[in-house]
DNA sequence: AAGTATTTAATAAACATTATATAATAATAA
DNA sequence: TTATTATTATATAATGTTTATTAAATACTT
């Protein structure tokens, strides 16, 4: 499901959530820096332009966000959970030399088995971890 | 690829790894409990026959285990670690109602995409979530 | 404008994990 | 066996992340 602004928008009203300016500067951050950012970050980067946000408040606007499928965990690494708009379909790699993380298009609805019939499914995580083509050159 | 006994011993055996008594109860709970428990639980259940048991050497152990790729990590939730017995290619289905961790088996080498392709992929996680057979009956 | 509900922020608390240093254990060699 | 060394385990403290709590600020309604 990929989110426009608009459906964002309308989710918020559907469960009666005001955009607060907080609110609203997270979600732009998510929108425009599709890093899957650590908490830190976002406030960090966040904190400079507008210096009473307070971290807290990322928290409680991510799991806020996170519990109406606006905004989804990247849990790829145990030491650190990552957060990234929801959008179709994709999968994560991250390269464990550098650190960074990919998304990789991949047709999830595809991937069942036998095994889960009579399992209801209502979210599918993928994560690979290697070693990216710039990082494999040095 | 499926770790036998033997194989994990000839592991400790290369990475220079002694089987002390404590990591032979761990490696023996983490065999015997295919339910990927936590931390804590590993410790509560050892605790009990094993009273100077630590949890600081439970943590030594899981993180020693997962470098040597004789377990490995589930990070299905966010905010609780859990840890496997190495075994083939399987997925993870998390229960978001009763909580319970079921595998299910997968041709994890299928997936593939070409935007990865000049990535080195060493490790694929599936993990889905849902409601299982059990709970949808109540 | 007053009253109400919502949201934010600061602080403290809870919890999980790691670092450090000491004690215990096992392996090796004299 | 004993002494020496390396490895392992434990207890404690420290770190770091996330959540709870509460009071202040803000926005909404009438």
């Amino acid at each position: 499901m990929n989110t426009s602004f608009e459906d964002m928008l309308n989710k918020l009203n559907e469960n009666n959530i005001r955009l607060s300016h907080q609110r609203l500067k997270i979600l732009e951050y998510l929108a425009e820096n599709r890093c899957h950012p650590t908490v830190d970050k976002i406030y960090n980067e966040l904190h400079k332009d507008f210096p009473t946000l307070s971290k807290t408040t990322v928290y409680n606007t991510l799991n806020l966000l996170t519990k109406i499928n606006i905004v989804r965990i990247v849990n790829i690494e145990d030491n650190e959970t990552r957060y990234d708009i929801c959008t179709e379909n994709h999968g994560h790699f991250k390269c464990e030399s550098c650190g960074r993380i990919y998304d990789f298009s991949i047709d999830i609805d595809s991937f069942t088995t036998k095994e889960l019939d009579g399992f209801k499914i209502n979210e599918k995580d993928i994560y690979f971890k290697g070693i990216c083509p710039k990082c494999i050159k040095n």
